[in-house]
DNA sequence: CGGTACTTGACTGTAAACAGTTTCCCGACC
DNA sequence: GGTCGGGAAACTGTTTACAGTCAAGTACCG
């Protein structure tokens, strides 16, 4: 049974490893946003059958990466500007609240690790102009998990995130708020240091305002900002997620 | 939109249907939190085949009210009265946003219902003592809907109420706050009515808050309120779910 | 009498076949 | 030539069957 499709680690039921790898396939586009997915050809080129794959699907749907609509089918969800928005603001909402917690919960030695970070990041941005994206989810990860609330963690790290990378892959806006986002970040960690829970909150959600506010602006530049992403009909996504290595599964006709 | 919840219609697929069904069982009872339930069994009482079944629990799974342990097997979440504070956290975060939003954007009309309804509370109150609890619903319903925000109302109104409607059931802590559940009500309204959108987050937030801190006093009391709710080991919960009528099922044997 | 190892049983995880529905294409009719 | 109807293919939804794994109970040995 083993060796069949667990090649690396992680996910130790099959289910659970067909999400983390569809997952992948939207971040990397595989999988195009807004494309329809027929569960056959998924399920054949990913070298299982349909009965986990069903459950995967019915897993990535519940974080709203998927969507159903009976007896058609499933697509991949696409964030219009506008969704981003909404994101964004439960993202204030809830990352403003794990921030202010944080202040008040996370260990001396925990503030001092997010201070170095801050350093690091203003280093590499003093160096070569930008800092590593996985810097920045560091930053906010540390954050979150200082809450020491679990599903606050949990809804923001494994559901927000993920669906914040989605949409950066689909629409490459990656606006060059460098120089802000660590003026930012400073303040945040000044009010946190402060233990000053009123305040990191604040900061925090001025942090996350100051990115959606951004995609508002562009949304009012660029038309009414509905849908960027084509309501593509006849794509049917679903090929090229070419399987570890064995069967290579050339369907697809028509 | 129309009744509470509109249990009514909803579920075309036999899938959601069944999650429905789990729902309302782990509301009802009839599947104990904590519980162990055997799949078999609850396909076998629900008059359905493992397969839907299956992707039901996995949509659950999502919503936190199954936990699965690989090869083991699925049980009922039960909410300790830590969990619970958690989640009464996150509400805090999301609803106090959502109720900002609302002032902001909800129409005249929708405030002037919303203001009615609160008078019929008050008239309630006034004759009973107390008011139905889908007034309450029906109370931050309204106000969540108003925030105009389609992803805050779905996780605030899908996922984070149903949770504490279970946790209501297992241990029946409704204290009696309702005065002064009214007052705050009373003020939220005021603020909305005055178009304030921080003084609307700020009474809602406190609102809630209000209830958190209520239940951290309760465990303060009642010991360090780490599960209440018995770690029960053998129940396996699974039967007593009788199938829509048809195929009743007297397996169970042992 | 107690502990350990083995056997047995049930349950989860997975795969494949079956049934119902939708959609699309092609032909016939207006 | 266009439109409507019928049929077939494909896909989703569902059921059934099989294999692997875990847990508990029992028997045997120390």
């Amino acid at each position: 049974m083993n060796g069949i499709l667990n090649d690396k680690i992680s996910a130790q039921s099959l289910v659970d490893a067909l999400a983390e790898r569809i997952e992948a396939a939207i971040m990397n586009g595989d999988l195009q946003s807004g494309g329809k997915i027929s569960e056959q050809a998924l399920a054949t080129s990913l070298g299982v059958s349909r009965g986990p794959l069903r459950e995967a699907i019915r897993t990535l749907e519940g974080r709203k990466l998927l969507l159903r609509t009976p007896n058609i089918g499933v697509r991949v969800a696409s964030l219009s500007p506008g969704d981003l928005c909404e994101v964004l603001q439960v993202r204030e909402a809830l990352e403003g609240m794990a921030c202010g917690l944080a202040a008040a919960n996370m260990t001396d030695e925990e503030l001092k690790a997010l201070s170095a970070l801050l350093h690091q990041q203003q280093k590499s941005v003093q160096g070569t102009g930008v800092y590593p994206e996985t810097m920045d989810f560091d930053f906010h990860f540390r954050i979150v998990k200082g809450s020491r609330n679990a599903r606050l963690v949990q809804m923001l790290c494994e559901d927000l995130y993920y669906l914040l990378r989605v949409y950066r892959r689909q629409s490459s806006v990656t606006p060059d708020r460098t120089k802000q986002t660590l003026r930012e970040h400073r303040d945040i960690v000044a009010a946190m240091t402060r233990r000053d829970p009123v305040e990191a909150e604040r900061t925090m959600r001025r942090h996350i305002a100051s990115a959606r506010l951004y995609v508002e602006e562009q949304m009012r530049e660029t038309g009414a900002g509905r849908n960027v992403v084509a309501r593509a009909r006849k794509p049917k996504a679903a090929a090229s997620l070419a399987g570890k290595g064995r069967r290579v599964a050339s369907l697809r006709r028509r």
